[in-house]
DNA sequence: TACTCTATTTAGATTAAATCTAAATTTAGA
DNA sequence: TCTAAATTTAGATTTAATCTAAATAGAGTA
């Protein structure tokens, strides 16, 4: 429903020289306003209400295709599913493991590398593992 | 068959405060044999022959019990499944997307957080992504 | 040794994240 | 409008991982 964050995708998909479907538009958009870290089923049913008729296999291309062209990050924890991040700023992840959330951590010398020993990177991703705040207690 | 791993590997059992069973001997010393990043099911298949009757829950659950108890770590990138890494010194990973292939990366300031924004910080990974060195070309 | 309780292992069924397939729909260009 | 390519859809399929219930192995006691 916000038309913000609908703009912001379809300019987004633009830029990466994707074509701006309705669904597509919708699923980025749907990731920008959820703060959390969704997995592509936890989109898929947070869509469900907004565009009725979208598919499993379109939410997941779409995560995927935008993973690919680097307009969107993909995390990959202990936890089994898969989750997504809009924020394109380079930033750490803590995954907890007893309530499986997601917390930003801000990333300290956050020297990109674009070259490893010889291979190409093209993205990078540190997570940390642990109980969270809430669940320490 | 390496008796020497097989020993290193009862030892490491003990100290964890895990009985040393013949499978979880097994399935360690497999680990510490193979220098790639084995997944759970890549360990069953190479044990297979060694211990014929060893079911795959018991890989899946000793991997899992090593990795609750620190003495093997595991790995999660774009790939589906989940590696595992014997070496317990602090260090990254490039995955290859074309290849699947995981390579070790030495890690530079190995600062190890114990807390981070409240959290209880247990493990941490950096794993990279792209094209490894043999796939670029 | 015999008995009991607990821990571990096993084979196969089950679950669930993710992908695949083939048909339907939409879009862009002639 | 017509055609070809791109995108979406619903549901089937795949497969990594877990679960289940029975079998086996180990430890402690008498």
């Amino acid at each position: 429903m916000n038309k913000a964050a609908q703009l912001e995708a379809s300019e987004l998909l633009k830029n990466a020289d994707v074509y701006p479907s309705y669904q597509r538009i919708m699923v980025l958009a749907s990731l920008f306003e959820s703060d959390e870290h969704p997995s592509a089923d936890a989109l898929f049913k947070q869509l469900g209400s907004n565009v009725p008729t979208i598919s499993r296999a379109t939410v997941y291309n779409t995560l995927n295709l935008l993973v690919d062209k680097g307009v969107i990050r993909s995390l990959h924890t202990a936890g089994a599913e898969t989750h997504f991040d809009s924020v394109s700023e380079t930033h750490g992840h803590f995954f907890c493991r007893k309530c499986k959330k997601i917390y930003d951590i801000p990333q300290q010398n956050t020297e990109v590398k674009h070259e490893l020993d010889g291979h190409l990177v093209e993205s990078q991703e540190l997570v940390f593992t642990g109980l969270c705040k809430e669940c320490r207690e």
